[in-house]
DNA sequence: TTGAAAGCGATACCAG
DNA sequence: CTGGTATCGCTTTCAA
């Protein structure tokens, strides 16, 4: 079969501990002795057995991500950011840890599957990004899993999503309210009234909390509750586009539209565009998340800056043991970056003229 | 500690052998001990410990992917399709494998560290992703460890990305010389006789063959080797930001720009609004890889369509070992979509006035 | 600083 | 169809 820690040994004239505290650097050796093991081991071309090691340790170099959809850019920035720290340094055997990441697709069951598969494997930390299901059933369910989990010597992080009492795991929330918030006071300020509203999937934190930061503002300037005004819809460019089509059907004399992220936002633009209305000016589109190429789709855009790579390294480095106490939580504070004016309010009819 | 598979065992009163012959589902087992044995797991809460059966059997639950960058949804489309197959279905004990995803940037050195890093994780199979470094001593490294770790039973599957010649590893190579040219040919009939080139990196597979194409099409207009018109640029929005600004100062009188991937083209769109040309109509942008939002970045998109949910879909399945023979090579084809018109080619002084 | 040896928890072969 | 058990490769006390 294939080289053994065992045939290093043999070759190095050690004993296999000796090898083992080589490769793991977690014991003093002597100068020679270690010169002599990493020789053996690089003659061999000697690949340590992931399995045994996770199995006598009690612990993997697993770290595992949970995010709603690999193929969205939020979530990949903050995937991207927590493993650009976890395998920077540290782990066992001198090694980098792998991240495992697993899509949900928001799917509360999934959630928990993937949860236990982590487990099985003996996962060193975990990471749950994106919002939560509001189900208290659920929530509660995820909760239990996160303990067992922890008990296990998993530590859990929560990124973008509230905390989990009862646990100690670690929350870095964002502050999607305040951020939704100034986002309709921006087009607000610019004049606009009538504000059609892509509210995510129902059920979920963000999507709660966003619109509760919507309405407060609408609300500080006198005006009616939105709900009429405002649709549901999954965080995905395609349902943003028939949502905003519903938007427009329903209510023909919106200015504006906000979008709870951006790839409802997208979404709208599309069908703005396809409806005949011109995106910048004619009606403004503002997204949420400020994704890289979000500006270049929305031209006139208005975003709420989420920190995500700073909130995903710092899980990460949370995730490796390096920060924060047990069931700490650090919010992560959003920024209201103008990309763009948006623009004076036009009439429609005018414009499309 | 934690409950192990013989707690079970003792509680359903058969012997370790039996609850992992149900756990597994590869033996027959009679009904009622089958019963037994499950009703057991859960009244214990039992999770099987993956370290350890995968030290047993020799074998994880594993996929590693290797992608450039987790947060370029090019790459987030082939990971999220690999995982909706190997989540699917199969895998040992009854459950899901997991997806390692692992972000190379680009970069050589870290590929080799990760495919030693699944090796000592015994990968059930690897998908690599992505241009390849076209250095012949890098390409063999990789052939070597790919060599390696088809040795130890991980399955290698090249995903988007040449056959790796001298091992087992099965190809879905990307007809990217096709692309390319009917990309640039579209430009050319639309009258277009000057059209800057965002290249990739130098030294990748993707980079060398797009500009191939490029350039087989303007040698079949008779039109000069476009060198001079062309920028080498990392597949990234600020490189292609950069590029373009470069080109333009270059060479002031492009009537078009085409990029290598939709990154690039998204960079072009920003760094012609910032210079002060409309998008649509004065200088044309054409990206590559079809991506769902970059229609809506560049309203006038000609685009090749690569299936790249198809095309990972198919790496998953053939990972796990349920579709193709070892060393075949099967090209997934480029389709062109030309998602809106270009439009005519304009003067840019009267555009611009 | 190093070695010997007892597990870690499941798998799969060999019997029955 | 089920049970006993050697084995997988490494980690980690305990001694020396």
């Amino acid at each position: 079969m294939s080289v053994t820690l065992a045939d290093v040994a043999a070759r190095a004239q050690v004993s296999p501990a000796t090898v083992s505290r080589v490769l793991n650097g977690n014991y003093p050796v002597a100068g020679p002795t270690r010169e002599r093991v990493l020789r053996a081991v690089a003659d061999l071309d000697y690949v340590l057995n992931g399995p045994a090691s996770a199995l006598a340790a009690a612990t993997s170099d697993l770290v595992g991500i949970l995010v709603a959809d690999i193929a969205d850019p939020f979530f990949g920035m903050i995937a991207a950011a927590v493993q650009s720290q976890i395998g920077a340094s540290g782990g066992r055997a001198g090694g980098e840890r792998l991240a495992v990441v697993c899509a949900t697709g928001g799917a509360h069951e999934r959630e928990l599957t993937y949860l236990t598969l982590l487990q099985r494997q003996r996962a060193a930390a975990v990471v749950l990004t994106g919002s939560a299901d509001e189900n208290p059933e659920h929530t509660e369910a995820v909760a239990a899993k996160v303990r067992r989990l922890e008990e296990s010597g998993t530590r859990v992080v929560l990124c973008g999503r509230p905390p989990l009492t009862g646990t100690e795991s670690t929350a870095l929330p964002f502050d999607n309210r305040a951020g939704s918030r100034l986002l309709a006071e921006h087009l607000l300020a610019l004049g606009h009234r009538r504000i059609g509203y892509l509210a995510g999937p129902e059920g979920r934190t963000t999507t709660r909390h966003r619109l509760e930061g919507h309405r407060e503002a609408l609300a500080a300037y006198g005006l009616p509750d939105p709900e009429p005004l405002s649709v549901h819809a999954l965080y995905e460019r395609g349902a943003g586009y028939t949502a905003t089509r519903e938007l427009l059907a329903r209510e023909p004399d919106l200015t504006a539209v906000a979008a709870a992220n951006d790839s409802l936002a997208l979404g709208a633009c599309a069908a703005l565009r396809d409806a005949g209305l011109a995106v910048p000016g004619d009606v403004s589109v503002t997204g949420f998340d400020d994704l890289p190429f979000s500006a270049d789709a929305v031209p006139s855009l208005t975003t709420i800056h989420l920190p995500l790579t700073e909130a995903g390294a710092r899980a990460g480095r949370i995730a490796l043991g390096m920060e924060a106490r047990p069931g700490e939580v650090l919010p992560v504070e959003g920024t209201l970056t103008v990309r763009d004016s948006t623009g004076p309010v036009r009439e429609r009819a005018a414009a499309r003229g």
